[in-house]
DNA sequence: GTCTATAGGTGGATAGAC
DNA sequence: GTCTATCCACCTATAGAC
């Protein structure tokens, strides 16, 4: 073993850079981007204070690179079920359930796509009200292509509603994704033990009904 | 005109303090919690450094200053429609929408209740997924004497639904309910100029419905 | 790539004069 | 109640040795 431990460690899929974005997208969703320093994510990822300048550039470089990790297959798997929807449109009526499943359950089963997705889904969840604009400008660019696509196929789904009405919809549906991604623990709390606000199945299981229902509505006279 | 203008200032409802919680629910709102510094908010304010602590303590202690002042409206709004619902329960079946709205519509319309409502509103809204532990313990102790009763009366007006189908519609009313509150922009820049995601008359009359549907729906299998 | 040391700035909070 | 001055902890970022 001449081979000098830290060479493996910088090989290996641990690598320092790998773990600070590892450590970085918990502790985002833990306590929240300005509440964590760079000295927190490199101390827990047992990496030097300079390291996150070095492979990152900066606080925020970090940040857009912790989404690029992990949005990546998050927005591949809804592009592939957005394909299908709209293959299935060529010859059968819009299905507004498998529409909108095509972007929450990628989102709500981030965990079973990468390591560690369960936090970055949190933390998405946090960040879509962040009023900061370095943390906009990240997540909005992110999903943007994506998004359009959406609100594309679910104003062609939903041709009977004003403009008005079909964007207070999809608020609702926004709001909901964001909030059970989010899983800040209110829910939790108002329902005691015997629920389980992170579990995803459930979620997915159970909301789609319920925002399908309610974007199906006929339209408010 | 002999009195001093700090002292006509100091009792009028400008006074120092009162200011203090009105600046601060504005840049709370525009900026988020944690990156507003006690120097912004007494330099916008016209006051001196020294004045938040000597009036509320810690930041911390002004901004549970600033909940406590424009919740109370809101929670009394509330009080009063759900009284007004659990009234017409005695004689009627459950109107799952006028109970909806008794949540939703005074938050909504903060802006009518009090001066700086609205920044209120938006603050509210962007908290509700902070996990800033202080900024929790407020949010929620504000609300929960509120929110225990509502769940609980819709949960009578649910009788059908498991705990766990329950507990997620309710996650989708919230998290609709949030996202409308914190008026993030995302939904506008979706929409593109002719859609005011300001517009809380136009939230109340598109989400009730929605969200009423989704909650009556039949329980999922 | 990794480390130490430090620059350069801002944060909340407070002591004490007025 | 209001002000100035200041403390001290902490932040991001970087320079430069190894």
């Amino acid at each position: 073993m001449t081979v000098p431990a830290k060479k493996v460690a910088s090989q290996s899929p641990g690598s320092t850079k790998q773990r600070i974005i590892d450590v970085a997208a918990r502790l985002f969703a833990e306590r929240g981007f300005e509440n964590v320093s760079l000295r927190d994510i490199t101390q827990a990822a047992g990496a030097n204070i300079a390291a996150v300048n070095y492979h990152f550039g900066s606080k925020v470089g970090l940040l857009a690179q912790v989404f690029d990790h992990h949005a990546e297959p998050i927005n591949r798997r809804r592009a592939e079920l957005l394909d299908r929807y709209a293959e299935r449109c060529k010859t059968d009526p819009p299905d507004i359930a498998m529409l909108l499943e095509a972007l929450l359950a990628p989102t709500l089963q981030a965990a079973e796509t990468s390591e560690g997705g369960e936090y970055f889904r949190m933390m998405m969840g946090q960040m879509s009200s962040s009023p900061n604009p370095d943390v906009r400008r990240i997540l909005f660019g992110t999903f943007d292509h994506i998004a359009e696509r959406f609100t594309g196929l679910l104003e062609e789904a939903c041709p009977d509603l004003s403009r008005e009405e079909f964007f207070w919809r999809l608020t609702c549906f926004y709001g909901a994704m964001m909030y059970a991604q989010a899983d800040n623990g209110r829910i939790s709390s108002l329902a005691g033990s015997d629920f389980d606000s992170g579990d995803m199945n459930d979620a997915l299981r159970y909301m789609i009904p319920f925002l399908a229902a309610g974007m199906k509505q006929k339209p408010t006279s």
